[in-house]
DNA sequence: GTGTTTGCAAAGTGTTTGCAATTTA
DNA sequence: TAAATTGCAAACACTTTGCAAACAC
C-alpha cells in the first residue's frame, strides 16, 4: 500500500512521456522519481540499480536517460566535459557544483537574480540561462 | 615591424608564464593571442594552426591549451558534455551558446548582473560564477 | 650535455550504435 | 504477431599517456 503510489507515479510518467512500461523503465523511473530531486550520470545510475538488483545494462541506462530527458522527465546539466550528468528537478533552477567532488546541488530560482540579461540576435531565442556556481574545497 | 609586437607579445606571455618558447608554442601563442579573444577547441586550433602552415600534432595542442590554462593565460568553458572550449579572455564574463551552431560568444561581466547569490557552505569557496544564455534559433 | 618538449601511436574514458534475441501490447 | 525494447559487443569521438627522437638553453 506504501508502495503503490510511487509505482503508480513512475507508471503514470512513462505512460504520459509514451514510452512503454518496461521492467528497466519502471525501475530506473522509481530509482530516479520516488526519493526527491537528484542528479545522476549514467554511470552511477547503472550502479545504484545493480546495487537494487535490478538487471540493465549501461546502454539502456544511457537510452533511457535520453528517452526522460527527450520527454521532458529530466534534463541534461553540463558542468564538466566528458561527463554527462541529469537532473531529475525540471522546474528553472541554479546549481552549486563542488569541483572536487564533482558534486551537483540545486540552487532555487528564487535564490539567485539574473538581471540585465542582454538581449540576443534577433534570429535566436533563449532556451535556458544556466548558472553554475562553482566551488572548491577551501584549504 | 608591424610584426614584431605581437610575436614580442606571445613571447612574453610564454616568458611570464614559465614555459619555454618552442616553436608550435609560439606559433599558436600567436595565433590565440594576436586576435582578441578567441574560444577554440583543440581540433580547431589545430586546424587552424595546419592550415596557417604550422607543423604541430594534436597531442601537443591539447597539450598547450592545459599548460597556457594552467598558466592563467585561458580559461577553460564547459558548455557541451564531450568537447573541450578554451577562452583567451580570462576576466570575468559569461557567455551567450548557440546550441545549434556549438558557438560561444562573450557576454561582458556589466552586461549581466547576478544578485543575491546564496552562500556556499563554511567549507567551500566559489571558485567561479558561469552564466551560460542558451540560445536556439528561431524557427 | 642536460633537462624539456614533441610527435606518434597506443591506451583510456564516456557514449552511441547495429543487430539478434526478447519482451510488450 | 507485429512493433518496440533490450543487451552485448563493436564502433565512436575526444582526450591523455608512454616513450624515443628532437630541441632549448
Amino acid at each position: 500500500m506504501e508502495n503503490s503510489r510511487p509505482f503508480t507515479d513512475a507508471l503514470g510518467r512513462l505512460r504520459s512521456a509514451g514510452l512503454r512500461p518496461t521492467r528497466q523503465r519502471l525501475a530506473l523511473a522509481k530509482l530516479l522519481f520516488d526519493g526527491g530531486d537528484r542528479h545522476v550520470t549514467a554511470e552511477s545510475l547503472h550502479s545504484e540499480a545493480l546495487k537494487a538488483r535490478v538487471r540493465v545494462s549501461l546502454a539502456t541506462v544511457y537510452n533511457t536517460l535520453h528517452q526522460f530527458t527527450d520527454a521532458g522527465l529530466m534534463r541534461e546539466i553540463v558542468v564538466d566535459a566528458g561527463r554527462s550528468c541529469f537532473d531529475t528537478n525540471v522546474s528553472d533552477h541554479h546549481h552549486f557544483y563542488f569541483e572536487d567532488t564533482r558534486h551537483l546541488e540545486d540552487i532555487a530560482e528564487e535564490e539567485i537574480q539574473v538581471a540585465r540579461l542582454p538581449a540576443p540576435p534577433a534570429d535566436a531565442k533563449v532556451s535556458r540561462v544556466d548558472v553554475i556556481v562553482r566551488l572548491q574545497a577551501k584549504k
